[in-house]
RNA sequence: GACCUGAUAGCUCAGCUGGUAGAGCAUUACACUUUUAAUGUAAGGGUCCUGGGUUCGAAUCCCAGUCAGGUCACCA
């Protein structure tokens, strides 16, 4: 029997083989690691350190996560969802364990391990260096933990030593990141706020929140290789949604005046530090509008988050840059951006022309984009850097804007605005076109700019040409990347931080 | 997809031109009733990512692979 718990244990660590054995000799005492019962709180670290009572008796739990025995006095401190707070133990102060005050302390200083969660009851009181600290005269385990936390230290100028920090172990572990790094969770919650904000803001302005599907017969709304699945009672093919802009519109066209829906999208395309192959994107739509008014909307709605969010005066500083949301934001026609940035007037070049201007700017061109790629990608490469405070690009090229209407005074332009922040583009919006056959004309263009020898049928969506024909009334929208947005409100720089669990190839078996 | 960098104790890392594997924290034992990066003494803890190769000998050199990060490419 020995041996077949040594084999059992072979691939344990030291560690997490004693924490075991002191499990075992818990439930010998009688006392269950794993209780069910609800254990009563009477508040929680944060309350008490803001409003602290000597003397006043408080009970709690959380995570045991530091140590320091000191013979017959002991000092922990415990982790709840608000807070840390010391704890202090000492031999002659449990008051009602079954096995005696001396027996209960011994219980707490060999069985009691850091990462245990536990419950305590004691009376408040200040230390000589004036910590605020709890006296427990009663502790409860509420769950024994198996493996050693990380301990992350920090000095007294908050320096922080031995941070639990290799990016593959904090991703795929993210609760112990969670644990253990508490800007991680600041990061986390802060994004919560950010999306609650964005919702209060929208519901105060009467548009609906709607759930469409995410599982789609005919991937549309943008081009993007879709994840595919197979639906077994249906016996067809399904897709994970790319966008869901055909879908509001389709219940704009149902006679709602305005909807949105915070959308989880899937694109199975590469990945790095902008890209997860499932991200979250806030589309909002509203009829008998235009990008006009979409734009001064756009503007509110960011000045709304950045206010709730930020809080500080005007400015978010990042590595040096200054990003000022106070002013009005600029609209600049992408032609203009472009002539202010390389010098070159492109408007009504060709697209011979235009593969020369790239040249001039070394911008590497590639024969089978077409001419509006050709600008956008010059305006990515030459212009999009620049712009740190928040900017409106407008006023895109028709041909890469197959849903957007056409200018209403400019050729070969559509009514379309990208929001530009620090560089970055963070929201996309246009005036939607709602001329069915005109639209009909658009997919089956962009089926023929597109490289890949796709079944016309598989892509264009005839219904929602079907519902355009009913008739949709002029409608403005916008599609808000709630990832990249948290990026740049919380200063991190790639998406895995603003993801509790971004994508990971499969843990290799060890 | 290409290139670069990395993987060593639970965590953070050192390990030189190849010679039986190290530190701090954590763990265990002892001491310590106001500590807070607690302290002191002692001890234990390793598939050096995996698989090949070179060599008398590989954590170290070579090749292949796995995973991660970075840069670029792709990407509405």
């Amino acid at each position: 029997m020995k041996k077949n718990k040594d084999i059992s244990m072979l691939h344990l660590s030291e560690q997490q083989i004693i924490r075991i054995k002191k499990l075992n000799q818990l439930k010998l005492l009688g006392i269950n690691p794993y209780p069910s019962e609800e254990y009563c709180i009477t508040t929680t670290i944060v309350n008490i350190q803001k409003k602290f009572t000597e003397k006043e008796t408080v009970s709690i739990a959380g995570r045991l996560i530091r140590l320091r025995i000191l013979g017959k006095a002991s000092f922990g401190e415990i982790q709840d969802h608000t807070g840390r707070i010391q704890i202090y133990l000492t031999k002659n102060h449990f008051d009602s364990e079954k096995m005696g005050k001396e027996d209960s302390y011994n219980i707490f200083k060999k069985l009691i391990d850091i990462g245990d969660i536990i419950g305590v009851k004691g009376f408040l009181f200040k230390t000589k260096m004036n910590e605020m600290t709890i006296h427990v005269h009663r502790f409860t385990l509420l769950s024994k933990s198996l493996r050693p936390l990380p301990q992350v230290k920090m000095d007294q100028n908050k320096k922080i030593y031995d941070a639990f920090s290799n990016t593959e172990q904090r991703y795929r572990m993210r609760y112990v990141d969670l644990i253990v790094n508490d800007h991680v969770k600041e990061i986390f919650l802060k994004r919560t706020r950010i999306i609650r904000e964005m919702r209060n803001f929208l519901d105060k302005k009467g548009y609906i929140e709607v759930d469409t599907p995410a599982l789609q017969s005919i991937p549309g709304g943008a081009v993007a290789r879709p994840f595919v699945t197979y639906h077994n009672s249906l016996g067809i093919p399904l897709y994970l949604r790319i966008a869901n802009e055909l879908y509001l519109k389709r219940l704009i066209i149902g006679g709602f005046h305005g909807v949105y829906e915070f959308s989880k999208n899937f694109r199975n395309e590469g990945m790095d530090k902008i890209h997860n192959p499932e991200f979250t994107v806030l589309e909002l739509y509203v009829a008998y509008k235009d990008y006009y008014w979409m734009m001064k909307f756009t503007e509110e709605l960011m000045k709304w988050i950045y206010n709730k969010i930020v809080q500080k005066k005007d400015i978010l500083i990042e590595e040096n840059k200054k990003i000022n949301f106070q002013n009005p934001f600029p609209r600049i026609p992408i032609l203009n951006a472009i002539k202010t940035h390389t010098g070159f007037d492109i408007k009504d070049m060709e697209e011979d022309d235009l593969r020369k201007v790239c040249k001039q700017l070394n911008i590497e061109e590639n024969l089978k984009i077409s001419k509006a790629k050709l600008i956008e990608t010059i305006f990515e490469e030459k212009c999009e850097k620049h712009y740190i405070n928040p900017t409106f690009i407008i006023d895109y090229p028709l041909e890469m804007s197959p849903l957007t209407k056409k200018h209403r005074h400019k050729k070969n332009l559509s009514e379309r605005f990208e929001l530009i922040i620090n560089g970055q583009e963070i929201a996309n919006a246009y005036s939607e076109l709602n001329d069915p056959i005109d639209q009909l004309e658009r997919f089956r263009e962009q089926i023929k700019l597109s490289e890949k020898k796709t079944d016309e049928s598989m892509f264009i969506d005839k219904d929602f040409i079907r519902a355009l024909e009913f008739g949709m009334p002029p409608t403005a929208g916008i599609g808000i990347g709630i990832d990249r947005l948290v990026m740049l409100l919380t200063k991190q720089n790639s998406i895995q931080e603003v993801l509790f669990f971004p994508q990971m190839r499969p843990e290799p078996e060890k």
